[in-house]
DNA sequence: CTGTTAGCGCTTTCAG
DNA sequence: CTGAAAGCGCTAACAG
């Protein structure tokens, strides 16, 4: 019922084997000869059979998502990429999600890996950095990529200077005139979590401002831990004017807190997120916060796992660009506030 | 390199096709002779190869979801429970999102579905309620399910009552007093939309309310229609006490309007949404709103999809539950209102 | 109730 | 540069 590669032999009057590699981009094909065959397949609409391909050929034409993720936004946008990436080549995506709770997270993809037969892997934080499975993979010289990775030695994938991005948010607070800022962190299994904090330190320090112990809080990248996090700031005796909070679910954490307590955002305190969310457009007020593309990101990953799947020393390791994302959330510290250290010459 | 069907075979003292038999819940086997299989199979860890036994036999063993909502929240639990039918019986799951702009989403589902040879079909809403997509579907005989479609009659899925969900909203709303209750529809192509706008107009029946077209202004389930929405009703001569949003993206808009208006809520006004998204506890205050079950009725609609391709008279349209998510955004209407028509007796 | 024999549609050898 | 033959691992007929 369907066309085969032998009816598109037929129509092209070459061998089955012939058409076989003009559709692998093999060489050793007359260029005629493979456009004479590309022409039959257009005709006939001609689509492999992805099932007789993984049979017979060593691969599967499949790659896997594994996802250990709590953000459906997020994830969303990461298989939107991937899907991308796989229809532009042919190959299919296989989702692999994974209970984090459940702890195996080596053995729960291993078994995934060898049952799908599948051909590569795409890690999405945190399982980006747990160095357990990491070891596996390479042990078993499983193709892979990382999206936002915590080391980026020897690895592949995709990933955007995440310390910079806060470095720029945090100018902004400064040259606003904030002088204590406080920062609510993500969950410490994150890489993110590290690098925000990282480029709050460096914007402090970059700005002449001490860093506070007391300004920093643990945090679990929630809403909740906004929340948490938000009343142990604000009630400190002396509370900081801006709240960066390590992502947009725990920023929305900080406001509701500020609500409660009837501060206005961002006259009263100005408040920062991380991610671009669509939450952080449908809060009130609208969170400034920084942008990273990630089906971008999580698109060219994607191309690069294919690419090492070809050749095992092909595909690298991508930097992208983020973008501050300037919104209604923040504003000039109070009055009362510390003033900006000024040298007086 | 990998353990077959054959070595199955040999280790339970049976031949290939007994094995394949016990595989597929096929009759014709004793009981003792299926355990046997069933040991050699969980003591060699065996796994069928699925290229080969979609190549072999008639079926894929893959089903396509194919999406056009917007909703990544919504979405991320349709998959998910998606796909823990398809584990649950050795299926995969291949992803169509369609671009809903253009416009021809049949040629592009039919084209996914004969080029993936997928077995059947999960739709999501608005796909769903696509009468041309349906027309085609049946014409070619695609066994398919609906998830909360907007037509019940002839088809498979799941479903929940909209419209009673709505009926015991508005109902809360009356029973803290307010009279005056607006509407913001959502999309006109999502019968959704139409649900819960009838539920709206039922519950004020029932409570002896005239329906007041001034109160209900059209929407498309996203945040801005619930900001545009709002800013319309909030400036009638006499608004309403009460708004309920046909989701929770466009009831958070209405949030974003009050608060830039000063009104506190609920004093000043009560607010609802549908969805129960993550959204909805996200924002302040946090969200009335209605609770269903998402990824239960993915899982359950794509199991009677796997019934369905089955037996093709297999599979039936599943009702499930609901549960009104009581949370801050309401409160008693104000004092200034008209009261209750208490009937004096 | 169970086994045997052919393929499914493709890619790989290995010859030309 | 091209082609012929041999399977990949499984299921579908048909026998027993």
């Amino acid at each position: 019922m369907a066309v085969r590669i032998e009816d598109v032999a037929v129509a092209a009057g070459v061998s089955m084997k012939t058409v076989s590699r003009v559709l692998n981009h093999e060489p050793n094909v007359r260029e005629e000869t493979r456009r004479r065959v590309q022409e039959a397949v257009e005709r006939l609409q001609y689509r492999p059979n992805p099932s007789a391909r993984s049979l017979a050929g060593q691969r599967s034409y499949v790659i896997t998502l594994a996802y250990d993720n709590p953000s459906r936004n997020y994830l969303m946008e990461v298989i939107g990429g991937v899907l991308e990436a796989c229809r532009a080549q042919d190959y299919n995506l296989l989702l692999a999600p994974i209970s984090h709770e459940q702890g195996d997270c080596v053995r729960e993809i291993a078994g995934m890996m060898a049952h799908s037969r599948s051909d590569g892997l795409v890690l999405v934080p945190p399982l980006t950095d747990d160095p357990r499975l990491l070891a596996h993979l390479d042990r078993e010289a499983v193709p892979f990529v990382c999206v936002s990775p915590g080391i980026r030695e020897g690895r592949i994938g995709a990933w955007v200077d995440e310390p910079a991005a806060v470095r720029e948010l945090i100018a902004e607070l400064v040259r606003l005139g904030h002088r204590r800022i406080g920062h609510i962190k993500g969950h410490p299994e994150h890489s993110a979590c590290r690098w925000r904090h990282q480029g709050y330190c460096d914007a402090l320090a970059a700005a002449g401002i001490a860093y506070d112990p007391a300004l920093v809080v643990d945090g679990e990248f929630v809403f909740e831990s906004g929340v948490d996090g938000a009343q142990r700031l604000l009630g400190l005796d002396d509370p900081p004017t801006a709240i960066f909070a390590a992502n947009d679910d725990s920023a929305a954490g900080v406001l509701r807190v500020a609500h409660e307590r009837g501060l206005s955002i961002p006259q009263d305190l100005s408040v920062c997120g991380f991610d671009d969310s669509p939450l952080s457009r449908q809060v009130y007020p609208a969170l400034c916060t920084v942008q990273q593309p990630t089906r971008e990101m999580a698109r060219t990953a994607a191309a690069e796992l294919l690419k090492r799947i070809r050749a095992p020393q092909d595909g690298e390791m991508v930097r992208m660009s983020h973008a501050l994302q300037l919104r209604e959330s923040i504003g000039p510290a109070p009055a009362g506030a510390a003033p900006p250290s000024g040298s007086r010459t």
